[in-house]
DNA sequence: CTGTTAGCGCGTTCAT
DNA sequence: ATGAACGCGCTAACAG
């Protein structure tokens, strides 16, 4: 196997007796080229199957072409439909997708992160692990202008691009939705109180209970580190109250069906002895023989394909030149989360 | 936001009064460089926190530390867990991951391989898409010595390196195991008829069923295209046989959840009337009431881990100089299938 | 319309 | 022990 190097233009420029900037432009269709140079530089370009060495493109205009997404994990379905977004819009873009995943773990964010900036790449979109406190990481992301892009899982800080979806609407829905099937107890199991969405969560529920008025029970609003066991824990505790919540509202469908199978371990019967309804949604549910009887869809390939058009956006700003540079101006988007409510099977 | 530039070895020099070169050996712990220079270097590298511009280092060693990997989707657990296997060994080698999902589409996929050569990257993993026929774009590779590495969905060519599952012990694990369960007539859920795989689980189900002494009934083995229809198809011309199947053994998780479902809608008890055994294993099947009875778990995790085990290999091997190369030698790892029988809830 | 040249940041000879 | 100079492939400013 002989080691075929690939062709260069300065290769094309000797075979033809002409200069690299007139094979350089000829390939790019730039205006002032003779016709005939243009031929004869595309068709040799063709035969010998010419393609411009990004790398040296990239170094030359110090771009990568390539942006980060960082991501607790693609297991989910959540992070996998996002990533799908992403992808879809920076393709569209001639932009490449490096991934990392955090697992959760700040350290390894904190990693991929910087190898993410010596990569140079030209703009990061991140959901943020569940246990990251500390943003310093991405704050020094301004001092090498690589723009930032949160979504879903977004940081309460004030400076950066976000996208998420906007829980109260869902929860305002899945819980009218619970007290019109009847239920008049309703339990809650909330994230880690960190999340800014668990406390957002609580609130909307007395919020609505107070204005069906309905007696608030805060004992009913448990939370769960988003562990199994921990879940199983929750259940426990709201199973216990006196009487027991009809109906639970959890805060994604994999604790919901954790909550699912400890109520089935202690002989209750779902959408019977007591109905579920989640944030979150994916395609498995369907298969469940006895579903939640309600999602609340968060799109995640919608706000993984927002989150990357802002990027783009951003990357693609050419500064006006002489032009007072505007203030930079955050956005942040909220998609409304909307019920779905499944199917009878 | 001042637009502070990233430090280079230039600059360095300058503040320093020495030379580029002495910069550059004096971050790379050069033997032949003074302590104290080597020292000054390095602590003002640290003040300004210079990072080397790994896009000029690419540029100049024609590397890009970037790994393609090509995959129908990341929806399926299946292709996020090979891929977190990918991740973890690419890392280890400082390698970056790019992803691609070609949705299975042919053209799609042509695309993507075409974009990750110009973007040169060191090499690539591909798990095929369900319809792809032609490889004349993996064999074009060859020519831009970007090394090939398939996974799971692996095509007939010789020479290639390739990471599958052996399905053919999980399929005689499979089938004795629901003979054991007492049953005889046993169906099969094939993929297409393209699909190497299908070809061998048809024999290996032969084979079985000869060695075991029971009647073989061709008619019991049937074909999907993946899709729900075509699953629920395959079951009605299943349901159909007299007498029909007690037992199903299907070509993977999903098309086994159809499979349920179609039962179901039949009126058959799972686990009961008819039972089920699947290829792969997805974390779910723990959540459904009445899941399959076993799977074989191909362990995704593992053949992307070792796909790219493989690459980073063929990445590092530095030709010995002067020795004649040796023969290119091609691996084809087969991880064995293993029959995870499910717990009984 | 086309050629010449500089330079992006870095590693690497070849000198000194 | 250190410096000067080159070149990787490409684009663009400048010069005809």
């Amino acid at each position: 196997m002989n080691e075929e190097r690939l062709p260069t233009i300065k290769e094309i420029a000797k075979k033809l007796n002409v200069s690299v900037s007139t094979v350089s432009r000829a390939l790019h269709d730039h205006p002032g080229i003779g016709l005939r140079t243009k031929m004869r530089v595309q068709q040799l370009a063709r035969d010998l199957n010419y393609e411009p060495n990004q790398s040296a493109i990239f170094f030359k205009q110090q771009k990568t072409f390539a942006i980060g997404v960082v991501l607790p994990n693609l297991k989910e379905e959540f992070f996998s439909e996002a990533v799908s977004g992403i992808e879809e819009v920076a393709t569209l873009n001639k932009y490449n997708v490096l991934i990392g995943q955090s697992q959760d773990d700040p350290e390894k964010e904190k990693q991929i992160i910087t190898t993410m900036k010596n990569y140079r790449v030209d703009g990061i979109i991140v959901s943020l692990g569940k246990h990251t406190k500390n943003y310093d990481h991405f704050t020094a992301l301004k001092k090498y202008n690589i723009p930032v892009v949160f979504f879903d899982r977004v940081p309460n800080l004030p400076d950066f691009n976000k996208v998420s979806a906007n829980m109260a609407s869902g929860t305002m829905e899945a819980i009218e939705f619970l007290i019109g099937k009847g239920h008049r107890r309703i339990g809650v199991i909330n994230g880690p109180e960190e999340m800014k969405s668990s406390r957002e969560r609580t609130k909307t529920y007395q919020q609505i209970l107070t204005k069906k008025r309905l007696k608030i029970d805060l004992s009913l609003v448990v939370s769960t580190d988003l562990t199994r066991e921990s879940t199983h824990a929750a259940m426990k505790e709201l199973l216990s109250q006196k009487p027991r919540p009809t109906a639970i509202l959890a805060i994604n469908v994999y604790v919901a069906l954790d909550a699912m199978e400890y109520a089935r371990k202690v002989k209750l019967k779902i959408n019977k002895d007591i109905c579920f309804v989640s944030y979150s949604h994916i395609s498995l549910t369907n298969y469940l023989e006895t579903p939640p009887l309600a999602s609340v869809e968060q799109y995640p390939f919608q706000q993984g394909a927002k989150a990357a058009t802002i990027l783009m956006d951003l990357l693609q700003r050419t500064p006006a030149a002489g032009q007072p540079e505007p203030p930079e101006t955050f956005q942040n988007i909220v998609i409304n989360g909307q019920l779905i409510v499944h199917k009878k099977k």
